[in-house]
RNA sequence: GACCCUAUCGUCUAGAGGCCUAGGACAAUACCCUUUCACGGUAUGAACCCGGGUUCGAAUCCCGGUGGGGUCGCCA
């Protein structure tokens, strides 16, 4: 299985690369690591390498870092797969999970080591915090001193016995390492910056800078776009790169996104699954949306469909600068989607939301046309639902209400209102005259006569027109709440 | 502390030296519509972080400062 995998990508990147001018055929992923949810800022990360590879017809693969044995869960891997479903962003490799490939990393380790790139370190933990420790309270950049590299000339010291080494690379220790990034411009490091990092733990695994280097090679990835928090494993990962002597991708950082306070989002604060944005009833197109101008945009484009979005996205106008998420502004975007979604999908969703508060939808109103009454009112699916539960569940008004609105000359004006409601011919052109000829002949004014009657109906003062309301509640109903209101 | 990134209305952003008296959107405010609340419509207020250069001309280029952020693990 894994040499088959790794036989095909190998494959694929002759078909990219050799002759002449090579027709490189853009290869996206999208690299979570499964130690918790699909969060708001990996979701943009998805989604602009998804978009990236749609643009170019390229390939969009998904690949599970799941190194970290401790912290990795099967229920994470799957909180991200369901995820990316709900947002429509689906690979087209994969998922590739690390701990898979583990044979490849340490053929490749074992490659390193013989061709000196890499070299055993037999320097314990505890040594080697003293060490940053000492460093950092000189005021320099804490880093491994190298005492085990070799060099010529030098003596290392004696490996002690019982003592598994892990496995460091041997970092170019002058020069600059540079990349063109696409939206950051150039970016350089020093090598005399770096260290040797470990690229193999005591006990054989590799780690996260390595197994990216490695994937990112035998998956022929062409264009790495991460979050901004890489930025500082580029340079280390270049140079893995060309001491084997692979192809170094090209580089999109994005920058990282705020909460609504500016704050920056962490699993303490702020950062939520966008699981939850279902829960809470946001259409994933509306995410997508706001996602997609969150850190790029076409001109003034603001509301636009994945099919616009994949033939416009570019990295060049990607913003460098962090943005601060404004729920406020997805809000209005998820009340834009609303109001142009289809009525049948609402209902059913509107229908499944109010049976899990046990609510059943059977023989009350037609919810079909409930929704299309209310879908201009409500942001999310949450608050249609919400809206929408009085016209299925028992009302209840407030004291308050009723004692505002139900006065003596409505109540009698309710009663006559009742009486002719029994024959009338049952739509809102003929209810709407019947309650204003009503009030007139009360004496009243429409909002007199209308705001009881909502009070009555709905138990609440805020509801869509009122005649269209009687109307979609149906005669039966409608008489039903009004006598038992007036007694 | 070191290194790296970053800086236009409250927020997301347009802006590639003259099209900028800085545009759009959300939010805000006012008015219109109206049967309440919304929706919708119209209008208004609101920004180039600071200081130096370069240039005939800078929001745009360069340098410095300041603010914000990221990274310095046998985490990813």
């Amino acid at each position: 299985m894994a040499s088959c995998f790794i036989g095909r990508l190998r494959c694929s990147r002759r078909i990219c690369g050799f002759s002449g001018t090579p027709i490189m055929t853009v290869r996206t992923r999208f690299a979570p690591s499964p130690t918790g949810f699909l969060h708001i800022g990996g979701a943009r990360t998805a989604l602009f390498s998804w978009a990236f590879a749609r643009r170019h017809g390229g390939t969009f693969i998904l690949r599970i870092e799941d190194t970290d044995v401790a912290r990795s869960t099967p229920a994470a891997v799957q909180a991200i797969l369901d995820g990316m479903r709900w947002l429509g962003l689906a690979h087209d490799e994969g998922p590739f999970y690390q701990m898979q490939r583990m044979d490849r990393y340490k053929v490749v380790i074992g490659q390193m080591l013989e061709a000196g790139t890499a070299y055993h370190c037999y320097t314990p933990t505890e040594e080697l915090d003293a060490l940053r420790e000492a460093q950092r309270s000189r005021g320099e950049k804490p880093r491994y001193d190298g005492r085990w590299r070799p060099e010529s000339g030098k003596v290392l010291p004696t490996p002690p016995v019982g003592v598994p080494p892990v496995v460091r690379f041997r970092n170019p220790q002058s020069g600059v390492v540079a990349w063109n990034d696409q939206v950051k411009g150039r970016v350089e490091f020093a090598n005399a910056e770096l260290d040797d990092l470990v690229i193999a733990r005591a006990d054989g695994t590799p780690t996260y800078n390595f197994c990216v280097v490695v994937d990112d090679w035998d998956m022929g990835i062409t264009h790495v776009i991460r979050g901004d928090d890489h930025v500082n494993n580029t340079p280390r990962q270049v140079n893995i790169l060309k001491a084997l002597g692979a192809t170094v991708p090209t580089y999109a950082h994005l920058s990282m996104i705020l909460g609504d306070d500016g704050q920056k989002l962490s699993k303490r604060h702020g950062a939520v699954s966008v699981m939850q944005y279902d829960e809470d009833g946001f259409l994933p197109e509306a995410v997508l949306n706001y996602l997609a101008r969150l850190g790029w945009s076409h001109g003034d484009e603001e509301v636009f469909t994945m099919a616009q979005f994949v033939e416009w996205f570019d990295l060049d106008h990607i913003t460098s600068s962090a943005a601060q998420f404004n729920t406020e502004k997805l809000l209005w975007l998820n009340q834009h989607f609303l109001k142009q979604a289809d009525d049948s999908g609402l209902a059913a969703e509107t229908k499944r939301r109010l049976e899990a508060q046990g609510i059943s939808t059977a023989g009350g109103p037609d919810l079909l046309k409930v929704v299309a009454l209310y879908k201009d009112r409500a942001a999310t699916l949450k608050e249609l639902a919400d809206a929408v539960h009085p016209l299925y569940a028992e009302v209840h008004a407030s004291s308050e209400l009723r004692a505002q609105h139900l006065t003596e000359a409505a109540r009698a004006a309710l009663a006559t209102l009742c009486e002719r409601l029994v024959d009338i011919a049952w739509e809102k052109t003929a209810i709407g005259p019947a309650i204003k000829e009503t009030a007139i002949a009360a004496g009243l004014k429409m909002p007199q006569v209308a705001m009881p009657l909502r009070v009555i109906l709905l138990g609440q003062a805020q509801t869509p027109s009122i005649d269209a309301i009687i109307e979609v509640m149906g005669r039966e109903l409608v008489l039903d709440r009004l006598k038992r209101g007036l007694a």
